[in-house]
DNA sequence: TATCCCTGTTCGCTGGAGCGGACAAGATTG
DNA sequence: CAATCTTGTCCGCTCCAGCGAACAGGGATA
């Protein structure tokens, strides 16, 4: 008689799906799969953006599904740092919708900002220095690291794109 | 150098108002304060209805302020019973626009679908299909589960109070 | 090589979400 | 009147959300 464990968590769809929606913000705002950044580190972010708490030991267990049944506090936190309402990790519909929009900024970033490096590599330096300054100030506004450091090729290495690795 | 010990709860803004939306579903659902069930009545009614479990204890803790950080489990079964969306405890646009059908469908409940129904016993079955069809167009408005009857107990408080066991 | 940092993962603890059980006061019944 | 049922309120407990500290493994730098 048997079969599977059968845990009752399908009658609650509330915290069915927290894990997943979860690491798709995760994986929206770190596309780069190299540099995202683990989860003790995320969570320093997290506390130092959000003015909250939240510890990376816990964080692996929501993007695990170890733990679930989280409360409104912490939902508020990851809520505020990844920049969706609340209600994203509720309804399905706000879901799918941030979730294309999510899709959607990843998509012009892995496209069109290479492009951009590549018509970049033939501008002026004083026009280089204008266009950083608005890449800082797009990504103060993604909640990304202010540091704006480089990116493995993807904008630095602009001249002689073609080689890029 | 008194004042207010200052909690800080104000700068997570999810649980500052969840007291007073909770005490406004109790409200709208038993609109007649005499025939209101107490904390721990409702607790066994909306574990009964909804197949989820909470204390009269822990209800009067919410609706008094006294705790406010609810998990995502408890949020689930609260909004099931009382037939809104979680978000509407999260999200100040829907609390509104849930707040205000409520206080509509308590007005229609306390006198116009009484006799509503008194007249709706001498219909004939295509006029009643008709009328059938529009009440299920408006409870899709609502929010409401799209089955129909199936009511989860939460329409439950007005009737049954001429024959009462 | 060794040192350092970061990663995912686990263990064990603390604090509070959540509840059971009690209490006094008020209705209702006989 | 005494029972019996409510009600709101409180105390004290259990259990798990949430975290700190440590682990092993891997990539740098020297």
């Amino acid at each position: 008689m048997g079969g599977e464990p059968a845990h009752h968590d399908g009658v609650r769809p509330l915290l069915r799906k927290f894990d997943q929606r979860l690491n798709e913000l995760i994986h929206a705002l770190y596309p780069d799969e190299q540099q995202r950044p683990g989860y003790a580190r995320l969570a320093r972010e997290i506390s130092a953006a959000t003015g909250g708490s939240i510890s990376g030991t816990y964080l692996w267990e929501l993007a695990t599904g170890k733990k679930r049944n989280i409360t409104l506090e912490q939902l508020d936190v990851l809520a505020q740092f990844f920049g969706v309402p609340p209600e994203y990790f509720l309804n399905e519909e706000v879901s799918q919708r941030v979730k294309a929009q999510l899709a959607l900024a990843t998509a012009l970033r892995d496209a069109k900002v290479r492009s951009l490096a590549m018509r970049a590599s033939g501008l002026s330096p004083a026009s280089l220095d204008s266009l950083l300054t608005i890449v800082n100030e797009t990504r103060k506004v993604q909640n990304l690291p202010e540091g704006g450091h480089q990116g493995s090729g993807t904008d630095a290495g602009a001249d002689g794109e073609t080689t890029a690795t």
